[in-house]
DNA sequence: CACCGTTACGGTATCCGTAAGGATT
DNA sequence: AATCCTTACGGATACCGTAACGGTG
């Protein structure tokens, strides 16, 4: 009995007891896994899965009670490893964090400036990505902390905590018609061709449930998957659009305005994700603290910590 | 990382960092424990130990952390073995009792036969030793289950569960005086020569201590540890003594004589000894429930699991 | 026949025990 | 001097990856 072995057993219950799977999950050749496998049945002296001919469908009864325990000590071995990653005097700790442009461009540029000064020997990895993959990653432990805005998988392996509130503006060009004539209605706003971030983000889908749900039905000319993007083409005059208020500066958009949408789309909640665990580094729980101060750091660790 | 490193570092915790003591322990050799500690301490980056010249004086503060996972590991792994143990195809099934010779032989006797219906095929191995020693072989797992009288450490790691009472008896040979003259006291014991069990024996410090309290001073003539010597040498007529009341039997004994002396001596409480752990084998709890069938198993194994 | 688990085989890394070395009490 | 940790070294063992094999859908 080896960690080695429980972490075989651990994979193959998450991949679907497909061993070749398994074999490439963990960066090894799929008789590694069978072999220890077998190994592990025969110290234990009776089998932890069912073959069906060359299949394999499930853990036996005993099975069961092994990969319970199995598990438990994947996951201390893996709060160890991460421990090991924090304190070693030989590596450089590292952070990962993974998230949209949005973010990483404007609601990320302050705390990651402060966080900077808290930890400045910790290595801060940027992953970007759209939501979905966002939370993919997190949930694969390929980053230590997701940012993005709320829209969850129902069945996820992460657990989201709300951090802020991001209201929308519309963005045009100069002299634009929307700029004068009163009060801004979604009416007003689907009178004029939009650019919207892809239906991928959460800042694209949100508007454009919010303008169907009231069945107006925008001409949507182009979609993008950054800010940077869409603001150009919005000061080409292709048209207007919907985007975080943070995103439009004065001084730095010489070439746009900005009207305050926040009474007519509903403010994006911006979310850290994170994958339950045992061990949380100071690093990752002080980073989560510069991202929203007001958090309870103990409320969260166990809440990251219960299942 | 792998178990039997975290292995060595419970036990050089538990042998207080004594590598030598820890490889006679774990049946290596002192320089196997100094070569994996070390390079676990490699692999994780930091020290675990703090070493003062080359002694090791404990733990650092990051080998704490170290140190809790570990033994949660090897508890899990403990478990693993223990649970293959009870439902191995390949190996007999094997419950091991550590208890005296007065339970082996009497208290036992008839819960062994009901277990045996229960359990046919599981091997019963009955460890017999004096009670401190029983205490030890279970805090130490050489025994699943200790049966003995209440007399425990207090700082042990085992924990005792009350199961019954045994009255006393005075055995003497036939025609003794004891045996007509009216009501049994104390001194009326205490005015002829004693045959005690060894001090090392629940049943032998309890009467000296009934007696001496009393301010009574017994003319002991001899100790033994157990019971068949004891009545063996009261029927030759070297004295008379103070033993469990299951000890005489009218047809088995007809060169002795009992008087009942409950109203003398506290009975003693029989208990049984385990070692907290999380997994608790069908076998050791039906063998709890049918020495105590009064016993409540989940709250054993709540008190058992618990710290 | 594509996929999948098992088995055979050879190379390698790891682990172990003995024994010697050096430090401490 | 006794005790104790560390290091060196040779042998045993376990583990790994490639590749061939044998079911299975």
């Amino acid at each position: 009995m080896n960690l080695q072995q429980m972490r075989y057993l651990v994979a193959a219950s998450a991949r679907d007891f497909n061993f070749s799977e398994v074999g490439r999950f963990i960066h090894t050749s799929q008789s590694v896994i069978s072999r220890q496998i077998q190994l592990l049945e025969a110290e234990l002296g009776f089998d932890v899965l069912v073959r069906r001919g060359k299949r394999i469908t499930g853990f036996t009864r005993e099975g069961e009670t092994v990969f319970a325990i199995a598990r438990r000590m994947v996951k201390e071995a893996d709060d160890l490893r991460r421990f090991a990653e924090d304190h070693s005097k030989r590596t450089q700790a590292r952070l990962t964090v993974a998230t949209t442009h949005f973010h990483a461009r404007y609601t990320l540029l302050e705390p990651i400036l402060k966080f900077r000064t808290l930890h400045p020997h910790v290595l801060l990895r940027l992953k970007q990505s759209d939501p979905t993959d966002v939370e993919r990653i997190v949930g694969q432990e390929e980053a230590d902390i997701g940012v993005t805005a709320q829209m969850l998988d129902s069945d996820s392996e992460v657990v989201a905590i709300p951090c802020q509130s991001v209201p929308r503006v519309v963005i045009t060009p100069p002299r634009h018609p929307l700029l004068s004539g009163g009060r801004l209605t979604l009416e007003r706003i689907v009178a004029h061709p939009l650019i919207i971030y892809d239906e991928k983000y959460t800042g694209g889908s949100a508007v454009m449930q919010t303008l169907q749900s009231k069945g107006l039905e925008p001409q949507i000319v182009m979609t993008a998957m950054d800010a940077d993007v869409i603001k150009t083409y919005v000061a080409a005059g292709l048209g207007i659009s919907i985007v975080q208020a943070a995103v439009y500066d004065r001084r730095q958009d010489p070439g746009l305005r900005a009207i305050d949408a926040s009474h007519l789309f509903k403010p994006l909640v911006i979310v850290m994700l994170l994958k339950p665990r045992l061990y949380v580094s100071k690093a990752v729980s002080d980073f989560a603290l510069t991202v929203a101060p007001a958090l309870d750091i103990s409320k969260m660790e166990s809440a990251v910590r219960g299942k």
